[in-house]
DNA sequence: TCCTAATCGAGACGGTACGTCTGGTCTTGAG
DNA sequence: CTCAAGACCAGACGTACCGTCTCGATTAGGA
């Protein structure tokens, strides 16, 4: 019924060393430019203990990245839609223009033409997130300040979209006064009365 | 005055046979696994001579890609915005969603990290697109079908962002119901009258 | 005054399957391919047990051909110098040249860049037989079947060294008819009257 | 009926750098402690370019130790068998105790596990010299010098061996002294008269 | 029966070198 | 001047062993 735990254990100060060496090469250089070799030279860490725990790079990266970004999620609740989607949206735009932010439309990148990369992203950074939104509609909806059966899914869609289409593929600046525009027009058509 | 042209031209075959060569390996096995060895082997063509023309390899698969990707870009014109972008949008997604729009998804994750390939694609291939769009809307507004003043702009982004998002980030569906929904709920707030 | 000995005891079984298991992977596939790790696993031992009694591999596995290669090492006593010496020299030729003996040749490679090594074999192997050898050589003298004051030592390099030189360097055969010759051409110069 | 020479021809100053620098660190630090990678860096020279010439570091170094060790080879002629073997295996003994000589034995201990090796200082070191030896005994039999019908082969080990033996196997000195007993004793029994 | 001390297995770890691969440059001679 | 052929350097890849190091479980004799 036990686990056994055979043998010297894994040591978390070298794991630790792994991910910060990653999270840090990845910021300063981005992910092109990250190697392992690298990697383990700045953690002070053999190559043969990175590969043991991790299969390719694009997994460490992606590990230290989620690492160093586990942030706090708190649900913005001011009592209005268009405030609270302001909050959320604001500050996922200002994280995604930051330097740290820029990493993430790497990982992104990387999802392209490696699925599992893909998977973490999804799982461990939108599908939390997306949640959120989510509740925030959903007492909106509870308020009566929005239609009732909205399909929630696509306004979260509009809402988020737009960011990283900029982001990703325009080039075209995501500033407070666009999210502004964004928020109003998508709730228009959802607003009650 | 005229520029001089010394020595034995460029040849035109060797161009070709390096972007066909180029593009076939994008389609096949997509952008990661080409090298401009490959490249050179499949076209019958020296390395030294690819670099002489192009800087780096995703410039070449540039290249190729919009040399095999020229296509009709017609405006669509059935006197409905709603059918028109349904065209529109439909050809899109159908194109990307294909095994050759895999390619340009890979483009733009190549543009993250490579401003020369973001600078290309928006060039040669959103823009002109973007273009239609925006006619579409001009007609229609002309024709009163749209509200006056419209953050036209705004509606274009509303209108594509999500087939990237999803198809870039969250890997959900784009199918013709979505798109159907989409253009229905981003339209109701744009309507005249 | 007496040795205390505190703790577990060390296992004889463990130093055994040691042995065994290097011996046996020396027979099968030459002392180049030996492994620690391939030894440890071989004889369900850990490495850090074989580190601990063994500086080295070399030393390993000089321990396990030696304790598989107890020989009898009887003086042959014929009568006759010549057939006496044709038989320690015969058994000797058909064990170097067996899988075993091949073994004995990489052990003197070994010793070429490991001067441990080289100790080894010289007092575990070579003086040994060596001793019976000169016991042949000196009895047959008492016989007086060979001149008085013969330099022994040179009369036993050059019955044995040939065959050495053979197997290690020319790659000539070593069959019983050169050793007739062999024989018969050193002792030409050594016997009475 | 030509070899076409179609592209940029190899670098011979790259060759000699690699087989140099082989060299050197063989006489510095012997054979064992050779890497491919310490001569890529010495020679100033990448790893492939090596691995493209050669198939492992024991041809690199064979090449690089026969490359520096082009001797003279002149057929000693004094008009004495035993002044002319006594001037051929002098000079073999006083190069086997020097440093350079060193090498020739750890290649003979690599021959042993690897037959290119062997074949190649057989062919490229033993063959040659062999045939200087029976030269000089050849001259003495047309001299008279010797007896007819000696069997020259097994003259020629008898000479030869007992000095690798000493030097790979038992480690006796071997000194002009002990030489000019060598050479008397092998030729006792092969004067004419 | 408990204590003390050494041995042992399992296996993590920092290293070093391996032999391979690709990117990008350079050198030749033919066209 | 262009091009094919191909040699070359640079540097990362992922693997294999090295020899060292925890950790917890065993196994003796002595208290």
């Amino acid at each position: 019924m036990m686990e056994k735990k055979l043998g010297r254990p894994r040591s978390e100060e070298t794991r630790k060393a792994i991910l910060s060496a990653a999270y840090e090469m990845l910021v300063e250089n981005g992910f092109k430019s990250i190697t392992i070799e690298g990697i383990s030279e700045r953690a002070g860490v053999s190559k043969a203990t990175i590969y043991k725990w991790w299969p390719n790079k694009a997994a460490v990266v992606l590990d230290g990245f989620f690492d160093a970004t586990v942030s706090m999620l708190g649900i913005p609740d001011t009592g209005s839609v268009k405030e609270d989607l302001f909050i959320q949206i604001s500050s996922l735009a200002s994280f995604l223009t930051s330097s740290k932010g820029k990493v993430l439309l790497e990982l992104i990148a990387e999802g392209q033409s490696d699925s599992n990369v893909a998977q973490e992203y999804r799982n461990r950074y939108f599908h939390p997130r997306r949640l959120i939104s989510k509740a925030i509609l959903e007492k909106a909806e509870a308020r009566h300040e929005l239609k009732k059966d909205l399909d929630l899914e696509l306004l979260i869609d509009l809402l988020f979209a737009p960011l990283f289409y900029r982001l990703l593929i325009t080039g075209e600046p995501v500033d407070p006064f666009f999210i502004e525009r964004l928020i109003s027009y998508v709730l228009i058509g959802s607003e009650s009365d």
